[in-house]
DNA sequence: GCGACAG
DNA sequence: ATCTTGTCGC
């Protein structure tokens, strides 16, 4: 894939305030409505009538669905991106590229983003929606790593973090069944005005016995805080992370381990 | 000044 | 994110 914006390729040479102004620009050209191709009903495992046989078409199979995701190293890093097919992986690739930047909550797709386009670079497939580890527009200027990724791609993309960022559930986040969300909406210290609703707490895996924490997913670009939710539950896997991210988060270990071996 | 803070 | 053994419970 190409980066379509090279003007948001992350550069950490560039002071906070000009990083920060970045993710305002970058905020004012994303999308966080429905502004893609897909159909969410189909993601997941492809429908069997897809394959009729009435021609030799892959066209009515189901969405390309990417996961990325990366492992660290002293200096460097592994970005990894596995695509899938419901449950069929189409493509799998990755970069090693150089740390330069340090974690600085906020300005996370700064030290990411570079190499995570690195990545992408190598990647044949166009996903029809691409699935990044962290926030989206749940995020201080409506700018995170999903949303900044999405935007210098120009690709459908949503964010699934571990961890809420910023932003407030309208409801209780307890007790959520597997498949139930509550709503995020943005407050007084967001960029967006108060009240929008920026992303959804996602309860993709439950037990009876012990409480597991809901994931946090937001639009990135080109998707509704709605259809991201959606597309996260249909990414289910029987596992806390939907598949396309679980299935980077395993290739990157892999990936690291022979690199750090060599 | 204090608190909050994705990976 | 990463450093790490065993261990308790579906």
């Amino acid at each position: 894939m190409n980066v379509v914006h090279p003007e948001f390729r992350p550069d950490p040479e560039s002071s906070r305030d000009e990083m920060e102004a970045i993710q305002r620009d970058i905020a004012a050209t994303a999308r966080f409505g429905d502004d893609h191709g897909f159909d969410v009903a189909a993601v997941g495992a492809p429908s069997l009538d897809a394959f009729d046989g009435s021609d030799d078409s892959t066209a009515s199979a189901g969405p390309l669905v990417a996961g990325v995701d990366q492992a660290f190293l002293d200096e460097r890093v592994v970005s990894a991106i596995v695509v899938l097919r419901g449950d069929e992986v189409v493509e799998r690739t990755y970069a090693v590229s150089p740390l330069t930047f340090p974690y600085i909550p906020g300005l996370l797709s700064f030290r990411e983003g570079g190499p995570i386009l690195d990545a992408f670079e190598t990647l044949d497939a166009t996903p029809d929606v691409v699935l990044f580890d962290g926030s989206g527009r749940i995020h201080f200027r409506q700018a995170g790593l999903a949303t900044h990724m999405g935007v210098a791609l120009d690709v459908p993309a949503l964010g699934v973090a571990k961890s809420l960022l910023c932003g407030e559930p309208v409801a209780d986040t307890d007790r959520l069944d597997a498949g139930e969300s509550v709503a995020i909406r943005a407050n007084d210290r967001m960029d967006a005005p108060p009240g929008t609703v920026v992303g959804h707490a996602v309860q993709t895996r439950q037990f009876d016995s012990y409480r597991i924490n809901p994931v946090y997913v937001s639009p990135g670009h080109r998707v509704s805080a709605a259809t991201a939710r959606d597309v996260v539950l249909a990414c289910r896997g029987g596992y806390k992370l939907p598949e396309p991210t679980r299935r980077a988060d395993a290739y990157a270990d892999e990936v690291k381990a022979e690199v750090s071996g060599s």
